[in-house]
DNA sequence: GTTGAAAATGAAAGTCGTTTTCATTTAGGC
DNA sequence: GCCTAAATGAAAACGACTTTCATTTTCAAC
C-alpha cells in the first residue's frame, strides 16, 4: 500500500494507514461520520478533515467511489470487480448490493442509442427491508409531519 | 388545481399559482433556484423559501419527485406515467429521460427476492451527451485539479 | 544522520444548498 | 365582515462538506 501510493505521489503517515486499513476492514458503505467514529476508537486525536481527505484520496487512486442516495449523506463505496446495485432501506438506511451486470449490458446500449458515453451507472432500489417493514413508522403517506 | 389543493387542505395564493404554473410549464426538471428565477421575473416580490415551499409542496401532493443525482443539488422531477431513468451529463449537467418499463420489472423481481418492499427505483445513467464529448476539458483522468 | 521542500495534519472557519423561525399577511369557511 | 389556520418573506439556523492556515511529518537527496 505505502509503495502503492508512492508511485502516485503520496506519502505514508501513520494516520493515513490506520484511516485506509480501517476503511478496508468495513465492508459496508461508510460515510465520513462513520469512519471518523471507527477511527477514533484507535486514535483519539485523529481529526474530521484527515478522515475526510483520505476518504477523498482513496477515491482519487481508484480504491473507492461517492455513493449519494439523495439522502444528504455521501458514502463510500469500496470498489470491486462485479458493478452492482444498491438496494436502500429507507427506514434504517441499510444499504444492501445485488449484481446487475445483465442490467449494465441494457444501459450501455441505451445509452448509445442516445448518443450518450457512459461514464458509470447507478441503479438503486429505495423501499423497506425485511425488518422495517411491519414498523408502523414506515407507513408512506401524504402528510408525515412537515407543514 | 385549486380545488385540488382544497380537498388537500391547502390554500390557493397568487404566489402558488404562479409558482406551480411556472414549473409545469418547464418541462426540465428544474432546482430550487432555477424556479426562483423564473419565477422571479414574474413576480419579484416572492421569497425563495415561498419557491423551496411549494416545490416541496408539490412533491408532497403527488405531483413531482425529487431528483439527486450527487452534484449536491436536488431538481424537482414532474411524475409522468411513465417510469424514467436519466441520463445526467457530467459537463453541461444537462438531464434526458429514458423509458425504463423493462428494468423496473427486473428490479421489482430483485427487490422481492431480497425480502425488501420496494418504494421507488432510480436507475442512472452519467457520461457525456453528444455535445460535450469533443470538449477536451471532459476528459477523464486521476488527476485533474485538486490537490 | 541531517536537511529541506513538499505533503499531511488538526482545528477552526468558510461554503452553500437546504430548512426553520418568526412576525406579518392572506385565504376562505363561517 | 370575522376569525383561524395557512401562507408568505426575510433572516437566521442548520449541517454536510470543503478550505484555510499554522504546524508537523515524511522521505528523497545529500
Amino acid at each position: 500500500m505505502k509503495e502503492f501510493l508512492r508511485t502516485k505521489g503520496f506519502k505514508m503517515t501513520p494516520q493515513r494507514e490506520l484511516i485506509f486499513r480501517s476503511f478496508f476492514e468495513l465492508e459496508e458503505h461508510v460515510s465520513v461520520d462513520e469512519l471518523y467514529d471507527k477511527v477514533r476508537h484507535l486514535d483519539r486525536s485523529i481529526g474530521y478533515s484527515t478522515v475526510w481527505r483520505n476518504l477523498k484520496l482513496i477515491c482519487k487512486v481508484g480504491l473507492a467511489e461517492e455513493v449519494n442516495l439523495g439522502d444528504g449523506i455521501t458514502r463510500y463505496d469500496r470498489v470491486t470487480k462485479i458493478p452492482h446495485g444498491h438496494l436502500f432501506c429507507l427506514s434504517c438506511k441499510k444499504l444492501e448490493e445485488f449484481p446487475v451486470e445483465q442490467l449494465v449490458g441494457i444501459l450501455a446500449r441505451t445509452a448509445n442509442e442516445n448518443g450518450f458515453s457512459p461514464e458509470n451507472f447507478k441503479i438503486e432500489i429505495q423501499g423497506f427491508c425485511k425488518d422495517c417493514q411491519n414498523d408502523s413508522s414506515n407507513v408512506v403517506e401524504s402528510g408525515e409531519d412537515n407543514e
